[in-house]
DNA sequence: CTCCTCTCGGTTGTATCCAATCTTAGCAAC
DNA sequence: GTTGCTAAGATTGGATACAACCGAGAGGAG
């Protein structure tokens, strides 16, 4: 019932196919972790949970397939794919060189207002993950998307919007909640964090291209380090039926 | 007749998905210029044509307008995406970027079987493109693909799964009959064309991952550059209702 | 003659139905 | 105990049916 008018509130109010919102909405419940990677996608459930029929759900999976967020396996149905070590490193050096460019680009185009708004998101980040270690503050969603403020709001500085489609592709085959609790968890990674966007922030803010590219470089390429680890190892979050 | 049965087997075959199938067969159409650029896809057209129900086409319809290379609006349809100059010039300086990755990396991993390989494809693909400007050779699809072919070898060789899929999937949102034929009718740029690939080439084989990648890059944005050229003038193969 | 409205043909969007395929439980044979 | 077969249930894949929407064009008012 509410998911029913729910779903179809927002199909209306946005005027946007119905469907491109039902692929968003699956997208976020494997973003957040609410559904864990390796799980099965069962069309018929989503369709009940949704409050629509399976075609449409059918066509929301074909686009999340074709974004590589899941494979679907013929006459078997759709799992939420689970990244191998080794293709996250495929993927965070290919990151890290649009990120550089985003950077070396960003330096040329950003505004003293955008410096600021750069070093508020990065602080409000470190703040707000030190308090979530704590247990000071709740897993709010909204804050789970801050943590990627600051890469996305150079993206955006950088003014092509194909660069940006294409970082958001990237990141968007990995599922967002693990690389936000590597943050979290380890204060040590936190802090490296920190400092490594700080001093890209000061490449940018000394208008160094070259050095703005390549402490971007080499932060993207850490973290995607340490994210290849955090799957070598934990795999135990993979569902298993 | 032909059209069912030759997707039916197509499908039975490969024992992949038919959907797969469909959107390969739709974007060779697009690819080829068979169906231009802002040209609209009804479903049942493509339906009819390929022998199977609306319901599979437009699964295959949904692939491809994540891929990008369709615009599908809201009770509208769909139309082949009709790029805008200063998006080829983006999407084209991002793929220079991931050209110029791929070109370094490869220098690590070369063998000289596989710099042969390159010379012949360039030259291979030089004669051929000189042939058909005289008209002394057909159009054959096959050739087309030859085109990117010394591309796409560097980029397998660099032994990134990830980076020969990202610049794919930028190659794949502009129809390829367009950069095709700026080779083959322009004999300046055929020849520049088949220049700059030989100098790439020499900085792989004398193993200068600098060069090599700056080589590809300037290479890169200069196609971009004469891409955007062309859109811009003649967007005269543009479908109009 | 121009502009507005309304209807109708055509197309897309969603739901439902049926066929095909896979999975699993049960049972029998070794 | 293990292996292999079989049949029932569940799930996906595709086709069809129906509803919703858009756009062109006829027709009338100004």
């Amino acid at each position: 019932m509410t998911a029913e008018s729910e779903a179809l509130a927002a199909a209306r109010k946005t005027g946007a196919a119905l469907v491109d919102d039902l692929a968003e909405r699956i997208r976020n419940r494997i973003m957040t972790g609410e559904i864990p990677i390796g799980a099965q996608l069962r069309q018929a459930e989503l369709a009940n949970d949704f409050g629509v029929s399976r075609t449409p759900v059918r066509e929301a999976l074909r686009q999340l397939q074709t974004s590589g967020l899941i494979e679907v396996l013929p006459n078997r149905g759709a799992v939420v794919s689970v990244p191998a070590p080794w293709d996250v490193r495929e993927a965070y050096e290919v990151r890290a060189e649009l990120e550089a460019l985003a950077a070396a680009r960003a330096v040329r185009r950003i505004t003293r207002d955008e410096v600021e708004r750069l070093r508020a998101a990065n602080q409000e980040m470190y703040d707000y993950s030190s308090a979530r270690s704590n247990g000071a503050a709740p897993d709010e969603p909204d804050h789970r998307r801050n943590n990627d403020l600051f890469h996305t709001l150079i993206a955006s500085i950088a003014g092509n919007a194909r660069l940006a489609k294409a970082i958001n592709d990237i990141n968007e085959t990995f599922p967002r909640n693990v690389s936000a609790q590597l943050v979290v968890s380890d204060s040590r990674h936190r802090d490296e964090n920190f400092r490594e966007h700080e001093r890209i922030l000061q490449a940018l803010a000394d208008g160094d291209a070259e050095r703005a590219a390549e402490e971007m470089r080499q932060h993207v390429i850490k973290a995607g380090e340490q994210l290849a680890r955090w799957y070598e190892l934990r795999s135990s979050t993979v569902f298993r039926g």
